[in-house]
DNA sequence: AAGGACTCCAACCGCTTGAAT
DNA sequence: GATTCAAGCGGTTGGAGTCCT
């Protein structure tokens, strides 16, 4: 038999959470820390699920967690990494720690998805004309939320939409303070909260400055097929040493699942590119290409957002 | 002022992966 | 090796708040 269950479906409370729920799951996991959420709801008398406990935690309670409006920093790096990885929420969020993946998810289906199809409509003409410079909304993952093909907006469209934090949420972003001093002495840094230690040394952006230059040979917006992508993203988890099945991370495997020139490149990525990326430099070449004033530059223009670097 | 439409986001659902037994 | 479940993830939903007519 495997495991027990975490906890009998039986008198499980759902729907929104109560200041006094918040309270008794934060106490708990000051204590004790976060981790082994089958005891949760048995150790605290909570009527939920640990499932909903994690959730609870992850998406809301967790200190470090900023709520509010979006910057246009932040808006133009969820663009870029949303282009890049697709809908990939929990990787994307990893690059920016203080935001969750819900939160980017959230933030993406109700103001960005919008803003891009807003400013793609009755645009097209003259994206036929620039190309390259709207290359990095052109990503071939799975489906896409907004048509590859975008163009110019007017500020005014994109204008950011002010919204008000609710009392509850002020009241649970103080609640997070309250942990604020466990965090510091807590000596655990997830990913999540760190992401810049799981990516130093790494070259996460190796693979995705191939991306570029293999858009930018194209003569308009391409789409790469997904499993080409996905391809492209199994190698560079590999060479991050994130962890990923053995087999898939083979590098001449990955490379061979790819015909033709495809193959040919992602060859060059695997067998010329690996040994430079060893000896990469703390900071990963993605970061460094978010941080590129050329690459944000293009985000700015399609966001009629102002110049943030 | 009313009520219907729309927006937003916390929470849930369902699937996949990997660990525990 | 098979089974079972926890954890993690992306997609979807429900309902409270806001806007519009």
């Amino acid at each position: 038999m495997g495991r027990p269950p975490c906890c009998d479906k039986v008198g499980i409370k759902k729907g929104p959470w109560t200041p006094e729920e918040d309270i008794i799951l934060v106490s708990y996991i000051q204590e004790h820390g976060p981790g082994n959420w089958r005891l949760v709801p048995t150790n605290t008398g909570l009527l939920r699920c640990s499932k909903s406990c994690r959730l609870r935690w992850t998406n809301y309670l967790r200190p470090g967690i900023k709520r509010g409006n979006f910057t246009p920093h932040e808006e133009g790096m969820i663009i870029h990494l949303q282009a890049l990885l697709g809908n990939k929420w929990a990787a994307i969020a990893s690059y920016l720690p203080q935001r969750t993946d819900n939160d980017i998810k959230n933030y993406w289906n109700t103001h960005l998805k919008k803003k891009i199809k807003k400013a793609q409509s009755g645009l097209d003409t003259q994206l036929a004309s620039d190309s390259t410079t709207y290359r990095f909304m052109s990503t071939g993952c799975n489906e896409r939320d907004v048509d590859s093909s975008t163009s110019h907006a007017s500020s005014s469209d994109l204008r950011l939409i002010e919204n008000s934090n609710s009392i509850y949420a002020s009241s649970a972003e103080n609640i997070s303070r309250l942990l604020e001093g466990w965090m510091k002495s807590s000596p655990k840094i997830s990913p999540q909260n760190n992401p810049t230690a799981e990516c130093e040394g790494t070259t996460t952006a190796e693979s995705l400055h191939f991306y570029r230059l293999r858009v930018d040979q194209q003569e308009g917006s391409k789409v790469i097929p997904s499993d080409e992508f996905e391809s492209i993203l199994s190698f560079d988890q590999n060479i991050n040493g994130l962890p990923c099945d053995k087999s898939s991370c083979d590098s001449s495997q990955k490379g061979s699942e790819i015909s033709g020139n495809d193959e040919e490149k992602v060859n060059f990525m695997v067998h010329e590119q690996k040994p430079k990326m060893e000896n990469n430099p703390p900071l990963s070449f993605l970061e460094n290409w978010l941080l590129d004033e050329t690459a944000n530059h293009e985000v700015e223009e399609v966001m009629g957002l102002p110049s943030i670097f």
